[in-house]
DNA sequence: GTCTATAATACGATAGAC
DNA sequence: GTCTATCGTATTATAGAC
């Protein structure tokens, strides 16, 4: 059928992998997105990862030459899905529907992908030693053309005047804070392990602070 | 002249540390939060921070009995100066002035206390081992006090309508993500390793953010 | 208090049989 | 592809001389 069926016992798909092959790097990186995510790349091993994965480390390593690889595997994977609510803003919007639904899709990435974003809060946070590159040209790129958009929308009068790259880091830091800190937010708020009930609340308090008013100024009524 | 003074040759304070033994544990705790902050704590090793505080490893060893011991020692130093900011908050004060000043001391205190913010984010996104009583308790109390502020000045009138908690979550996440996000902040904005000259514009943000009305609704004016 | 030497172990990675 | 066994190293921590 497809190009390469050399091997007569595995049974290759297009892209040259068996379905095995694909299974078990499913599983090993769902087992490190797991320990990474929550340990940190220093703090997880390839024990805990293997064991998750129920697989032992030499099979593991088979699939993977290093944990380096498995780390720099899944924080290539995330990237793209971590700026696809960033991509999503239109210049032919208008201010309040475009930054509302990325506040929005931003939320709903830190609520629907938790670990995603512990693991790429880990990786800045120790000086981002395998993304470097990537956040100096394509965030820095994206986050460029995405702010000539909000600085458009200033120009013409239906933003308040500001710089329209801080806006963009107060929108990630306050979606995002909600799954890195969510142990903080958890413990102030007297919610248990699993609850993740304060995003409704949240959804609220972003909305006012980025769409609304916040504070009544005398005489502004 | 004071408490204990047995020993000949140790000259002993009243806290019962002779002068050199303060001197290597203050060394020693500047060095470790450099490595922590830096690492994070697995990423840590006893060996650079022997290093960087000029000390052998078995002589710091002989200051703090575990590497954890000295990361505690650490988070505890660090805890009351965190909470300065929040603490200082007036129930007196009109919500401008209360919560600019607070917005203020809390990037304040991101600018010249970045490591201590790095070493408090990393340890509650490794889920808080070491200080999850304080979150659940101290801290949460405080927030609560405050909090109960924020809501009398929602009652009068005088802000708008949102949880006070999540107020307060998202200060601080916009505040303290220029320290912990700094690699992040200066890929994107094009600047060089030590440059904090995005300081003033975060400034400006936060204050549009926070005290003004960043978006613009027709008929507004 | 400070050092050298070293114990004890955890961990990443490999060798080689099957 | 998967396993058992193991190597080599990094790292925390201790022993014991000075």
């Amino acid at each position: 059928m497809s190009g390469n069926a050399k091997s007569p016992a595995a049974v290759r798909t297009v892209a040259g992998k068996t379905r095995i092959q694909k299974e078990n790097e499913t599983r090993i990186l769902r087992a490190a997105l797991d320990v990474f995510s929550e340990s940190g790349f220093h703090g997880a091993t390839l024990d805990r990862i293997a064991s998750e994965a129920s697989m032992s480390k030499p099979n593991l390593l088979y699939y993977f030459k290093s944990k380096e690889e498995i780390h720099v595997a899944l924080l290539t994977d995330l990237l793209d899905v971590w700026l696809a609510p960033l991509r999503a803003i239109r210049p032919d919007g208008n201010p309040v529907d475009e930054i509302g639904s990325y506040i929005r899709r931003k939320l709903d990435s830190s609520r629907s992908f938790p670990r995603e974003s512990r693991l790429f809060a880990n990786e800045i946070l120790a000086g981002a030693p395998h993304i470097g590159d990537f956040l100096q040209t394509e965030l820095k790129q994206l986050v460029e053309e995405k702010a000539a958009i909000l600085q458009r929308w200033i120009d013409e009068g239906r933003m308040a005047p500001c710089d329209p790259r801080h806006l963009l880091f107060a929108i990630w830091s306050t979606t995002q804070h909600y799954a890195d800190f969510s142990v903080q937010v958890r413990h102030v708020l007297g919610l248990g392990a699993g609850d993740k009930s304060y995003y409704d609340e949240a959804a609220r308090m972003l909305d006012t602070l980025f769409l609304g008013q916040l504070i009544s100024r005398p005489g502004s009524d």
